[in-house]
DNA sequence: ATGAGGATCGAAGAC
DNA sequence: CGATCCTCAT
């Protein structure tokens, strides 16, 4: 069957009837990346950098098709993306083009969608090999896997039990020391080094620091859970073993990763440890967007991809555009030209021009949620569906007046980033009595379990944890535990609940239903909006029936989790048209008729958490950059003059005067259609402004450009 | 065990 | 400024 396609770069036999050819709508570049060695027995590493909008995921769709087509068996396809979302995208396009291609052949097609079960994030491919290595490595199948929260709470655990909380000097928060264990994990860099580039205000104590990570490392170990960075450490160590290396390389003949430039130098060491030769690995990514720095991610991989293996990679460059209008283009490709390292390309498009990309300088957050309310029921008036527009801003907390504001308009929308539906308490309670019940030797797990039963507070909890802890089984270790008089009634509920969720036998998702029954009392006790929180426990079970088992939910859960919680302005109604709102970073891989960006404004954008070294000054720049080509038509940059600062103790005033992000140089602005907006009221009344109003308009757009 | 009061650190982005 | 964590009183 795979012979029926010839590599595109030859013209198709004509005997072979190819009605919709999904190959054909490739452009040159495209397509020598789709192509590149397809059925070669060695496949050299390749590395396609592909600019925003250029067609990046189709060509991965595209290419994974093609690899199938020719023979490759969809098992062994390692895909890597960053996010689930990605992932599922990829799965199906690469679906639709298989599908499309084999219709003719087949007939009539019909036949199962070609999976890849090995398509997923970084951290969920860990997941799964590591229970299957889990024996090979000496850990248990059953571990549990701690999220943000349950890290930072096992962390400042561990910080107490060693001692640091007593300290002269306060020691670093827990969630500080998570995050400086985060970064030396991930960077692989020494502590020192982090602590000096990143956390200058915590070298005094890097030898206790160094303490409590060999503690904290020790109780994950004895408590048989894994943190994110685990996921991907202990699959580095694996992939860099002599023996088990080569292994795990072989499950694949090729490997494919999304969104180079957001991996880190532990990411990298994966790749490179299954696959020392980069024998068919392919990464795609835009050192341009590059913005998880915090995360440890580093520009220098993709950078340095080209050297990194024992043959050199072949470059592929994508530069043109199916996104954008050239304005909007020439603006971003403008802004970008400043950076000071990188694949150099500029991205162009045959879209026909339409007006500039508008720079609204507005007089504060007030009038600007005022003004990007009026302009997106305009641009509704003008036929762009509201889920068509969206707002970005560099950070959650931004667009507060704004939602205040759609919401006194009545207008719907969905945030993207901000609060997580894992952090609420409630979900947090579930979550822990149905780990506790997977893997009992957690502790995070079973502290916040038991600690929900009234007259259980640390002490006892942790007396029944170390009972847990010492027997072969815990249920019998449960059952034996004496509680406080006052605990009884609720304490032998949860025994109930606890046995049945400890007896083997395949009853998912039916265990959450009894999880729920138990908990929903203690919810009411606790909490005065149990109502609303009562609803995203429901939502929870009703995620539940989507899983195989415990196990994987659990994984699962906490490696993607829902976005948002009910009691928040959660979705609207599906067929309903609503807006987005998003923070940049959440926005990445979409797009949409009409951007607005809130506060293009130094303190903002660059944020003044960091313009601490020129590489954070340079990961701003890039964040602006793919907040700019998310636009398809309509771009706004909103410039707020007066910009309210919260939280800024030393500083009487309570706003500054905020200036046009530094990235926006004068020499840029040619490429901006500048606007003043005084105020609503003004604006809109037909009568002429005083010449004293027109003077200060003037006034003011001349001075605030400069 | 629980809750109130007080000192201090840190502040965004997210798998 | 506000969340967080510690201490101390109930």
């Amino acid at each position: 069957m795979p012979a029926a396609f010839a590599p595109a770069s030859a013209p198709v036999p004509a005997a072979v009837p190819v009605p919709d050819d999904p190959f054909a709508s490739l452009n040159a570049e495209q397509r020598a990346a789709v192509e590149h060695d397809v059925g070669a027995a060695a496949p050299r590493p390749l590395l396609v950098v592909a600019g925003a909008g250029s067609g990046k995921t189709n060509t991965l769709a595209h290419r994974v098709a093609r690899l199938i087509l020719a023979g490759a068996d969809p098992q062994r396809l390692l895909l890597l993306t960053f996010s689930r979302r990605a992932a599922n995208e990829m799965t199906q396009r690469a679906g639709n083009v298989l599908h499309r291609v084999l219709q003719p052949i087949v007939g009539g097609g019909g036949q199962g969608i070609t999976t890849l079960p090995w398509a997923g994030t970084f951290h969920s491919i860990g997941a799964r090999l590591l229970r299957e290595f889990a024996g090979r490595i000496g850990l248990d199948e059953s571990f549990t896997i701690h999220d943000r929260g349950d890290s930072e709470d096992l962390m400042g655990m561990v910080r107490h039990e060693i001692g640091l909380t007593g300290t002269q000097k306060r020691f670093p928060l827990k969630g500080t020391c998570l995050s400086i264990y985060s970064r030396v994990v991930n960077s692989r860099d020494p502590l020192g080094v982090v602590l000096q580039s990143t956390f200058p205000w915590c070298c005094e104590w890097e030898d206790e620091l160094k303490r409590l990570f060999g503690a904290y490392v020790d109780a994950k170990q004895e408590q048989n859970v894994l943190d994110y960075d685990d996921l991907l450490l202990f699959w580095a160590e694996m992939a860099s073993d002599p023996e088990l290396g080569p292994e795990i390389g072989a499950l694949f003949d090729h490997v494919l990763v999304d969104e180079y430039q957001d991996t880190n130098r532990l990411q990298a060491a994966i790749i490179t440890g299954m696959k020392p030769d980069g024998q068919g690995v392919m990464v795609v990514g835009d050192d341009a967007q590059s913005i998880y720095s915090f995360r440890g991610a580093t520009v220098r991989n993709i950078l340095d991809f080209p050297g990194q293996f024992s043959q050199p990679a072949e470059l592929i460059t994508l530069e043109r555009n199916y996104r954008s209008t050239q304005p909007i283009l020439a603006a971003s490709n403008a802004l970008i030209a400043a950076a000071l390292e990188r694949h150099a390309k500029t991205l162009w498009t045959d879209k026909a021009a339409t007006g500039l990309p508008q720079l609204v300088l507005i007089p504060d957050e007030a009038e600007q949620a005022r003004w990007v309310c009026r302009r997106i029921l305009e641009q509704r008036e003008a036929g762009i569906k509201l889920t068509q527009q969206a707002v970005l801003f560099r950070a959650a907390s931004h667009s507060a007046a704004l939602e205040l504001e759609l919401m006194r308009r009545n207008i719907p929308f969905v945030k993207f980033g901000g609060l997580k539906f894992l952090e609420a308490s409630h979900i947090k309670d579930v979550l822990a009595v149905l780990r506790f019940a997977q893997n009992p030797n957690g502790r995070m797990a079973g502290f916040r379990v038991l600690q929900l039963i009234p007259g259980i507070g640390p002490a006892t909890a942790t007396r029944l944890l170390d009972a847990v802890a010492e027997a072969p089984e815990a249920l019998a270790a449960v059952e034996a535990f004496e509680v406080p008089a006052r605990s009884r009634g609720d304490w032998d509920a949860f025994v109930t609940l606890y046995r049945h969720l400890r007896t083997p036998g395949l009853r998912w998702p039916a265990d959450i239903e009894l999880v729920k029954n138990w908990y929903l009392p203690h919810l009411e006790r606790l909490h005065d909006d149990a109502q609303a929180r009562a609803a995203d426990v429901e939502q929870l079970a009703q995620l539940a029936g989507g899983h195989g088992s415990r196990e994987t939910f659990l994984a699962e859960i906490t490696l993607d989790p829902p976005e948002a919680t009910s009691d928040r302005a959660g979705p609207p109604l599906l067929d309903e048209d609503y807006l987005i709102l998003s923070t940049i970073h959440s926005s990445k891989g979409q797009e949409w008729t009409s951007v607005h960006v809130l506060n293009v404004v130094d303190g903002c954008i660059p944020s003044d958490m960091s313009t601490g070294s020129a590489e954070d000054i340079e990961e701003e720049r890039r964040l602006l950059y793919v907040a700019m080509t998310r636009a398809k038509e309509h771009l706004h940059l909103v410039v707020p003059n007066r910009f309210f600062i919260k939280q800024q103790a030393q500083m009487g005033d309570r706003h500054v005067y905020a200036a046009r992000t530094r990235f926006v140089t004068p020499a840029m602005l040619k490429h901006f259609e500048e606007c003043v907006w005084l105020n609503a009221e003004t604006a809109q009344s037909k009568k002429p402004m005083p010449e004293s109003v027109r003077m200060l308009v003037r006034d003011r757009a001349r001075n605030a450009w400069k």
